[in-house]
DNA sequence: TATATATAGATGCAACTGCATCGACATATG
DNA sequence: CATATGTCGATGCAGTTGCATCTATATATA
């Protein structure tokens, strides 16, 4: 079993096509309104949901899916940016505690109207609920 | 009119998100069998399509989603890697035309199965012809 | 306890990307 | 024709990514 149907392929280049698009459509948005990338977005709220807190950074990389190496270079980012504190963790001395700030929160907050109009605009007016959900539903049992 | 639904977020989400593994899952596969990306495939398979005249890179760049200067550079390297010719437009001073070579058939006729393995596996044998139809279908309205 | 193995996170290096801009040719306008 | 504007493709630069590997600490094993 391993030739693929046409239905799959067909699947497969939307989905690859679709996924970039839009992907594309949020960046720009964003980064337009003066705005970090939505891997931040992510991280942000990744933080947030974690509470005081905050999260180990090998947490987080699993909840972003971002590499471990790429997890490390974006906290550093954000951290210079003020976004998020890097405290030493005291359970584990390799380790270390990573948790949102203020102005973290504020940022997230200030980028979600930009990024909720672009989903608004370019899923929610395409797709009626049903749809979007059914949508979901599908590609969850991927 | 700007608030998304439950339903547009949880579609947003998983099309990132499935896109993304999916999408690695393929690389990871081509790169482990020593093949190049997934974008030399697809330049290689327009080329293909285009026939023996080939075609101008602003003419790839929109079938490929890829920035202009992304597919002046990967065109570079293509050239480089022996698996396109480019030559100068008779037609237009400023262009140039693009054809897949013999390797570079043969390169894309044997990325083929690698990659068809990965979409066999992780969409194929989750979703049956109607539902995979289905997602390409909720996908196109987009 | 001493040693081996595993895990957390950082980093040097090379490759790749995005941005802005350039040079060359093409087309429109006076 | 002369000049302005537009399009094609390349590229310098800074920032980012992937890979491999490193250091430090933690955990398992003899």
């Amino acid at each position: 079993m391993n030739e693929i149907d046409h239905a799959t392929e067909a699947a497969w280049t939307a989905l690859m096509t679709k996924s970039r698009v839009l992907l594309e459509a949020v960046e720009t948005s964003l980064k337009s309104a003066g705005y970090p990338p939505i891997a931040w977005y992510d991280a942000l709220l990744e933080l947030e949901k974690a509470g005081p807190d905050g999260l180990r950074p090998f947490e987080l990389k699993d909840r972003i899916l971002l590499p471990q190496y790429g997890t490390s270079r974006l906290l550093n980012r954000m951290v210079k940016a003020g976004l998020v504190n890097r405290q030493d963790c005291l359970e584990d001395g390799r380790g270390q505690n990573i948790s949102i700030s203020e102005k973290g929160k504020s940022v997230r907050r200030a980028m979600w109207p930009i990024y909720e109009r672009v989903l608004s605009e370019r899923i929610g007016a395409k797709l009626k609920p049903k749809d979007a959900a059914q949508l979901a539903s599908l590609l969850s049992k991927l």
